[in-house]
DNA sequence: CCATGTGAACCGGTTCACAGCG
DNA sequence: CGCTGTGAACCGGTTCACATGG
C-alpha cells in the first residue's frame, strides 16, 4: 500500500522473486495480462495471498481487469533491486558450487560473480558459467578490490567458518551457507543457511507419518501444500 | 509432551535434523551430556526453543544437568525414522543431480537411492556416490520394482512437470523438486519446492535493504538472525 | 459484473518467564 | 541451585470475506 518504503515482510520478497520468473516467462510468450489467480496458479500460491504480496508495493493492477505483464514484471523487478548489479563471491566448486556458478538467469536477476575459489589445485583455472576459478589465497584480495558484498559458501562444512572468518573481514555483508555447521558472523552480517539434507530429512518423515498414520487409523490424509522455498 | 503420536510441528522436525547432526559429531567426539545452551549454540537456535522442540519428544533431559547425548541422538533417530530405510530415485545428474547423490551421510540417514536416471547419454554409467547412472527410460520400471515413495527432481525446468507425472504414475508419493516450476500432482502426492536461486535474491535484497534504509536515514541495523533452512 | 485491494479473523510458530525437579 | 519443561503472551504470516472501483 504504502509507496515509499514500507518494509516488505521476508517471505512476500521470496514470492516475489517467484512471480518475476513467471511473469518473465508470459511476457517472453507474448501475454499482454494476468489474472491473480492465472498468476497465483503458474506460482503454485494462493490467490489473495498473491494479492496481498502485491499490495506491499501499492496498486498495480485494474480491477476487473488482471495485471498488465510487462508493467508488473518492471515493477516487481524494481523491488528486488535487479537493475543493480550486485558482486558476488563463491567459494568452494565441487556439485553444488559448480551448480550455483552454472545457474543462467543470475546475470539477469541482478547478480555479478566477480570471483569463483577453491582450495584444490585440479579445479584452478577451470571456467564455470564464464568464469576461471582461482586459488582461496586471492579470495581477500579479490573481495576489497570488487567491494563484493555477498558471498556463498559452498565449501566441506570443516573450512565453511574460516571461509566465513575471511569474508566478513574483507568486508562482506550478506553471507549464504551451504555447509551443514552454524556459523557466527560478527553482528552486522547477515548469515542464511541453507540445507539441502534437512529438506530431504523433513520430506521423509512426512513421509512415513503417512504410512503409518499412527498405530492404527487409515483416514486423515496430510494436506500436501506444494511449500514454497 | 505427548508419549505417543501428537503430530510435530514441521519446523520442529526440520530443527530436530539438525540437533541430530550436531549431537552425532558431539558422541563421535566422546561427549557425554550437554545442556540446551551449548547444542542450541551449535545449532544456531534459541535455547528455550530447543527445549520446546524436544518437549515434542516427551521428557528426555535431566533437570539442573542436561541431556544425555546418545540417549538424545537416539531418540530423535527414532522420531525421524532414521532406522528404516527409505528407497528415493533422483531424476537429473547436472552438478546439483550430482551433489545430492554424492552427499554423504543420506545412507547413514534412512535414505537409499535405488535409481540415478538421466537422459544424456554421455552420463550414463557414470557411477556417482556408489550407483550408476542409468537411462531415464528404465525410471518407471525401478520404481515400481523397488517400491521407492520418494523422487527427487533435479532437471531442467522444462521437463520438470513429465518427470513428475512418471513418479506420481509410477506410485512415488513424495517429491523433492528443486527444478524452478510450479509442479502439479494428484491429491495425495506431497510436493516440497526448493528454489536456490530464491534464496539469493531474498539475501541480495535485504543487502540492498540495508545499503539504501530509505532515501535518507543511517540507523536502524537489521536484527541479522541467522535462519533456519 | 468482474477481478483487485484490504481489514479482520485465524493459525502456527517463537519468545518469555517461571514453575518443577533432580 | 541449575537447567529442564511448559503455559501464556506475542508476532508474523495466511486465509477469508467483502468493500472498491473499472
Amino acid at each position: 500500500m504504502n509507496p515509499s518504503r514500507p518494509r516488505i515482510p521476508e517471505a512476500t520478497v521470496a514470492r516475489l522473486a517467484v512471480y518475476l520468473r513467471v511473469l518473465t516467462g508470459l511476457a517472453d510468450g507474448g501475454r499482454a495480462s494476468v489474472s491473480s489467480g492465472e498468476l497465483a496458479g503458474a506460482a503454485g500460491v494462493n490467490p489473495a495471498g498473491l494479492r496481498k504480496d502485491l499490495s506491499h508495493l501499492g496498486p498495480c493492477g485494474v480491477r476487473g481487469v488482471g495485471y498488465d505483464v510487462l508493467g508488473l514484471r518492471d515493477r516487481i523487478a524494481r523491488v528486488l533491486g535487479v537493475e543493480r548489479s550486485r558482486a558476488c563471491v563463491l567459494v568452494g566448486l565441487g556439485n553444488l558450487g559448480s551448480a550455483l556458478a552454472d545457474y543462467a538467469g543470475f546475470g539477469s536477476r541482478g547478480f555479478e560473480f566477480v570471483g569463483l575459489f577453491d582450495s584444490a589445485p585440479e579445479r584452478i583455472g577451470q571456467v564455470i558459467g564464464g568464469h576461471a576459478v582461482q586459488p582461496v589465497t586471492e579470495l581477500d584480495q579479490v573481495v576489497v578490490g570488487t567491494r563484493a558484498t555477498i558471498g556463498v559458501i559452498a565449501t566441506p562444512a570443516e573450512v565453511a567458518q574460516a571461509v566465513c572468518d575471511r569474508l566478513t573481514a574483507a568486508g562482506v555483508r550478506s553471507i549464504l551457507n551451504f555447509a551443514p555447521v552454524a556459523l557466527v558472523a560478527p553482528a552486522g552480517v547477515d548469515v542464511r543457511q541453507v540445507d539441502l539434507s534437512v529438506e530431504l530429512q523433513v520430506l521423509a518423515f512426512l513421509d512415513t507419518q503417512r504410512d503409518t498414520p499412527d498405530d492404527a487409523r487409515r483416514d486423515a490424509r496430510v494436506p500436501a501444500l506444494g511449500g514454497m522455498s
